[in-house]
DNA sequence: AAAATATTGACAGCATGCTGTCAAACTGGT
DNA sequence: ACCAGTTTGACAGCATGCTGTCAATATTTT
């Protein structure tokens, strides 16, 4: 049988460059958060609130995730007294999402912290350089984004044929 | 007060680009192998067991994560009978896990469906880019690495002086 | 207007990461 | 040889992502 070698192809190898990097800014993101006894996940939220009113479903569109995944934040936001729902008089089903000056208060201690360790790291990192690979990253994500739909679709089209 | 504006720096803007390839691979990794019934997770952890005997807290380490996420998982690879604890003659609170040969079937079938995903990925992606991301990625990865634990080491000075 | 479809939030449950605590076993310094 | 500290796996519990189902409500189609 095949030796079941250490992946060492260019794509596993970007792939794993990849995945530190994000635990690494994910690590940032929990240590910026932490001393304000946050979390990455409740500032993405917040920070939407910080925008503006919103429903629930709509946040979740905006930020990609599944619409329940944000449904737990906004509700553990709610109960913490950073954000309020209200009823929506519009649409019976769906309550409105607003910040509260409280949570306003935590989003902008984070903001702060956030602008010092950026202000920061900037000082140790190529200004450029990121720019570049943020770019970079994008072409080959639009990419691969349309292979796993086409693949998707490719792999319905087999199993669902008819119709 | 502060507006609370939507963040647009540099290095927010790269964080975002990060995440969402971060999401994309973590995606196709899901469909790789979740036509075998497998998942990311299972497969990083058979992987390994594919090199060579390990102990769970060896592999933990070599991954980068906590003993117990691995733990966990190693536990239910045992349990589906693609990995088995050993004894481990010289350490008794160890056990070793090996993969069993349902395990490596499992693993080089991944692997194959792997194997076709990055060939007809490269046919779409230019080689040299992808490395020359994952290069720049590695660099200012450990910038930011170093920048973390001395953050981290500098906190701890100031609020443990004494010791 | 009525019927079919889509959206929303509540509720429940899974996977994977984390942490903390504990007892057993190993290791190193004396 | 002993004692202090470390490592390991078991167990329990949390956070955040996911999914699926349901009833209430909008929305669209006919």
């Amino acid at each position: 049988m095949k030796p079941l070698q250490k992946p060492n192809d260019p794509l596993s190898n970007f792939s794993l460059q990849v995945f530190h990097m994000n635990g690494l800014l994910m690590r940032s993101g929990d240590i910026i958060t932490s001393s304000i006894g946050q979390s990455s996940a409740r500032w993405q939220v917040l920070g939407r609130l910080g925008h503006g009113t919103q429903t629930v479903a709509n946040i979740a569109r905006d930020m990609g995730l599944a619409r329940q995944s944000v449904q737990r934040i906004a509700d553990a936001l709610t109960k913490e007294g950073l954000a309020v729902y209200q009823d929506h008089a519009a649409d019976r089903r769906t309550k409105i999402i607003t910040i509260t000056s409280k949570g306003a208060e935590v989003l902008n201690a984070i903001y702060v912290q956030y602008a010092q360790w950026n202000q920061h790291l900037m000082t140790k990192l190529n200004l450029e350089q990121l720019e570049t690979i943020a770019d970079a990253l994008n072409k080959v994500g639009r990419v691969i984004e349309e292979e796993i739909n086409s693949y998707l679709t490719d792999k319905n089209n087999v199993e669902v044929p008819n119709e």
